[in-house]
DNA sequence: CTCCTGGAAGAAGTA
DNA sequence: TGTACTTCTTCCAGG
């Protein structure tokens, strides 16, 4: 993987030193997880226990060895990169002082907010550890870590890891790395609530890690944070004057770097131009920028951390780490001194759980953050919260029994995202001028409960963190709602209460979108996306519900997709939902088409391709000129290819309004003539229209993929399914996506851990067609109808269900073993499928990417028929590592995206035979 | 002064 | 290889 970058080769010695030089930022994520978990790992991961753990997240506190590095380290980072990832996090922008040696921590993962972490920057890496490390070790020098802050964001991520791709370890965790979430070290053996299992299990925890700067060194001080916060400030920014040109190898330079691989160059920016001289990790004018890019570079460490960052909002304090307090997270910038201080001794860390409290409350509360008081304190414990959630880039159902997590209130299609160069664009906005609106149904307890929000993909594949953008705190006098700011696993997590008050029901408006660099993230280890075009996100929110038998149940729901680029929100046509998203060959039904940017001229063109990205048919659509509005667009669907198909045969279609403006690919499935039509739901939106009923499918091509949730959402009324009984509002719910049956969803239990559905397919998030949730347990999940109406078709049906469970999340290659050990739903059978979705097997699913920021390792890009080829799902090779396409791509650009593929593997292939 | 925004310049990537 | 067009990032300016 690691060698080919968007087709370009190089060698690894190469991307060494790039990557400690310019910037370790990517590469590391994963990786780098690795790594600091490493020493511990061979514990964990020996162990059966992890097996059963991986999913979960490190969520419980585990007791972590971090050693920054291993020798392995020094081969390749010696010369600072190692240093430099642990710096990242570890740093102590704030002064801390670095360790100059690197040591071997052996944490008792504590759990800690996130957002501490983010905001703290190293400083609150530091903190952590104070509260958490049981043990340090010294190891010999970890000093070249590259400032987080001078990553982008993203790459601070990446640079947490210690990934030199050289490394050793790296390569040798590599797997199981890349999500960090399914690190092993992540807790296999946590227990929620056992945080006192820390000790039993050791797990690397990746947080720990950053132990080895010594929070002394302040990032801005630190000797390393001189590496590498003086060469490559935070907001590294490519052009940024400020920045010397040279960034080479180690991204001295700040402007934009430009290095280049044998012959290729890339430039990278290094610099931000903002960077501020002063690496200070908050050097970046923005702050936030600055903490979110500690965050991502804790996260690696940090599974673990975000468990208990979770524990910590919500809930018990036992394991919580005094950081539950967000220390620096109000202060943020300000005073990372501060933070530095207290984390040092982990006092904090150890204060009683109501003094933790206290500081929490001040934190939010009190009055580094602007934002206004909010009843909720964090400090309250939060029960439910168990140590292991799911990772982020498993699918999870949007409703089950009577909890049905549904967004009232969609964000618009367009928000422009910020970089980090750039003061913050607002919060995502809704139509009307408001902000989305979250809202738990069926939850009668009165603890309240936090929502959790990250930006997802809105490709067609499973629907996963977005590597390309993290959501942002908003925060000022317009913001209504309290957030907190957490890293798990390299994706920012934003934590919203969830009031009983408030009839648990949350006002989005603290939610704004960070764009990272996109070399920054492709340089990451094990990233397989490609961030051109990739512009797309989706809102996730999930909610963690703790049932009476000790079990957590998780529900997720995405919002429809956001187009995040300045210029294509203003001219590419979005499709954000379809009436009719299956039909007999014949064709001739009139379908309504509804999103955005539709011209008189705008074309709804039908494209069958094989696997290998061939087209193998492709026709246009005849539109009713008349009907067609800037928002909608009716159009007749073409009669297919073949009449004679004996199974359903999924194409797509896009709605293009002239040359490189082709909106994403729809997903649409031609059934056998004679087949009985299932699913169309009757859409009263539609009807409202005019138009005679068509049900709505917001099932983009990228939405569709069962797993993600992502259509539109809104009405409760799509929970209707042909045939299926409406989700009955919240209480009867039936947990829309999750094709499942069981009322419990995810049984995040330490024990049985199963991951969750799949999203249903774009019904998850949404109220869509209620389904019944996939549950982890035991039984398989059924397979049978998915509500949601593109599951009408068969093919919806087998998409849909794709099992409920996920298989996700896996590791760098999406290979989870856990989840076939571990889950029932493992089998084979239950697994969903990939949004592709033909196939069901849960294989296939366990191929699926990993998160996108670890390593998407290979994603199918093509989407095939199901019909045609089942195969397609099939994910390539573990062994070849292809950037995965941007599913979100117009065709063009998954066109592009192909190329480039088999330029890679052209290249593998060479690399391989030379 | 900071936060939001819209607009756009300039560089890099693609066709 | 050069040109034209896109897309990405960074800047600037105004509210």
């Amino acid at each position: 993987m690691s060698f080919l970058h968007e087709g370009r080769e190089f060698d690894f010695s190469s991307v060494f030193e790039y990557s400690q030089g310019v910037q370790k930022e990517h590469e590391g994520d994963a990786y780098s997880y690795t790594p600091n978990v490493s020493l511990s790992l061979p514990v964990g991961m020996g162990n059966p226990c992890l097996a059963t753990q991986y999913h979960t997240l490190q969520s419980s506190p585990v007791i972590s060895v971090s050693s920054c590095h291993q020798t392995g380290y020094s081969l390749q980072n010696d010369n600072h990169a190692a240093p430099g990832y642990y710096l990242s996090h570890g740093l102590r922008p704030n002064g801390a002082p670095a360790l100059e040696s690197p040591r071997i921590e052996i944490t008792a993962y504590s759990q800690y907010p996130e957002d501490e972490v983010e905001e703290s920057n190293s400083e609150d890496h530091i903190i952590k550890r104070g509260v958490n490390s049981i043990v340090t070790l010294t190891l010999p020098n970890a000093d070249g870590y590259r400032d987080p802050s001078c990553l982008s964001p993203a790459s601070s991520v990446s640079s947490r890891s210690c990934n030199s791709e050289a490394s050793s370890y790296e390569s040798g965790f590599y797997n199981y790395d890349n999500s960090p979430q399914n690190s092993p070290w992540q807790s296999p053996c946590v227990s929620p609530k056992g945080s006192s299992t820390l000790m039993s299990c050791p797990h690397a925890s990746g947080p720990v890690a950053p132990p080895l700067h010594s929070p002394s060194t302040s990032p801005q001080i630190g000797a390393v944070a001189e590496e590498g916060w003086a060469a490559q400030p935070r907001g590294s920014r490519p052009n940024s004057p400020s920045c010397s040109g040279g960034g080479g190898v180690n991204n001295g330079g700040m402007g934009k770097r430009k290095y280049s691989f044998n012959g290729t160059t890339y430039r990278q920016t290094s610099c931000s131009p903002n960077q501020s001289p002063t690496p200070s990790p908050h050097g970046s004018p923005r702050v936030s920028v600055t903490d979110e890019i500690w965050q991502a570079n804790t996260n690696q460490y940090t599974n673990s951390a975000i468990v208990a960052a979770i524990n910590a909002l919500t809930t018990d304090g036992v394991v919580d780490m005094g950081e539950g307090i967000p220390i620096k997270t109000r202060k943020t910038m300000l005073d990372h001194s501060m933070s530095l201080k207290l984390d040092p001794d982990g006092e904090l860390c150890h204060e009683d759980y109501p003094s933790r409290l206290a500081l929490k409350k001040e934190s939010y509360c009190g009055g580094f953050l602007d934002v206004p008081q909010h009843p909720y304190s964090w400090s309250k414990p939060k029960p439910y919260l168990s140590p292991s959630l799911p990772a982020l880039d498993w699918q999870l159902p949007s409703c089950s029994g009577p909890y049905n997590l549904q967004i009232e209130v969609q964000p618009k299609s367009h928000h422009r995202a910020h970089y980090e160069t750039e003061g913050s664009r607002g919060a995502v906005k809704a139509l009307c001028g408001s902000h989305p609106v979250v809202q738990l149904y069926g939850y009668m307890e009165s603890e309240p409960l936090t929502l959790q929000l990250f930006i997802g993909t809105a490709d067609d594949r499973l629907l996963r963190p977005h590597a390309f953008y993290q959501v942002h705190r908003i925060t000022g006098k317009t913001v209504s709602t309290a957030s907190h700011e957490v890293m798990q696993s390299n994706t920012k997590v934003l934590e919203i209460p969830l009031l009983p008050e408030n009839n648990m029901r949350a006002i989005i408006d603290c939610a704004g979108i960070l764009k990272l660099r996109n070399s920054d993230i492709e340089l990451r280890k094990g990233e397989t996306d490609i961030g051109r075009k990739n512009t797309r996100v989706r809102l996730v929110f999930r909610v963690h519900i703790n049932q009476p038998n000790g079990r957590t149940l998780s529900l997720q729901a995405a919002s429809n997709p956001i187009e995040c680029s300045q210029r294509s929100a203003q001219e590419l046509p979005l499709v954000e939902k379809q009436s009719v998203d299956s039909y007999p060959a014949t064709g001739g039904k009139m379908m309504l088409l509804s999103g955005l940017n539709f011209l008189p001229d705008s074309k709804v063109v039908f494209v069958e391709k094989a696997q290998d990205g061939h087209h193998l048919w492709e026709t246009e659509a005849k539109v009713d000129r008349d009907s067609v509005k800037n928002s909608t667009v009716v159009a007749e669907i073409p009669p297919y290819r073949n009449q004679r198909i004996s199974s359903p045969v999924q194409v797509n279609f896009y709605v293009c309004n002239g040359k490189r403006k082709r909106s994403q690919y729809q997903r649409f499935t031609y059934l056998p003539p004679h087949a009985p039509i299932i699913k169309t739901e009757p859409n009263d939106e539609y009807d409202s229209l005019g138009i005679a009923r068509l049900p709505m499918h917001s099932k983009p091509y990228y939405s569709r993929p069962r797993l993600t949730p992502v259509m539109p959402v809104a009405d409760p009324d799509a929970c209707l399914v042909g045939g299926y009984p409406p989700c009955p509002p919240r209480h009867a719910a039936m947990p829309s996506s999750s094709p499942s049956s069981s009322p419990t969803l995810h049984d995040l239990s330490p024990v049985a851990y199963s991951k969750c559905l799949p999203n249903s397919p774009t019904h998850a998030a949404q109220p869509g067609p209620a389904v019944p949730p996939i549950q982890v347990t035991p039984g398989h999940p059924n397979l049978t109808h998915p509500a949601s109406p593109d599951h009408s078709s068969p093919l919806g049906v087998l998409h849909s269900q794709g099992s409920p469970i996920h298989l996700n999340s896996p590791g760098p290659h999406g290979y989870h073993p856990i989840y076939a050990n571990s889950s029932p739903s493992s089998s084979p059978v239950s697994h969903p499928s990939t949004p592709g979705g033909t196939a069901e097997s849960a294989f296939v699913q366990a191929y699926s990417p990993g998160p996108a920021q670890a390593a998407p390792g290979s994603a199918p890009t093509g989407r095939r028929s199901p019909g045609l080829l089942p195969e397609d799902a099939r994910p390539p090779s573990m062994g070849i590592t292809v950037k995965q396409e941007p599913q979100e791509l117009d065709q063009m650009y998954l066109d592009d995206v192909n190329e480039i593929i088999r330029n890679d593997l052209s290249s593998i292939s060479v690399h391989t035979h030379a």
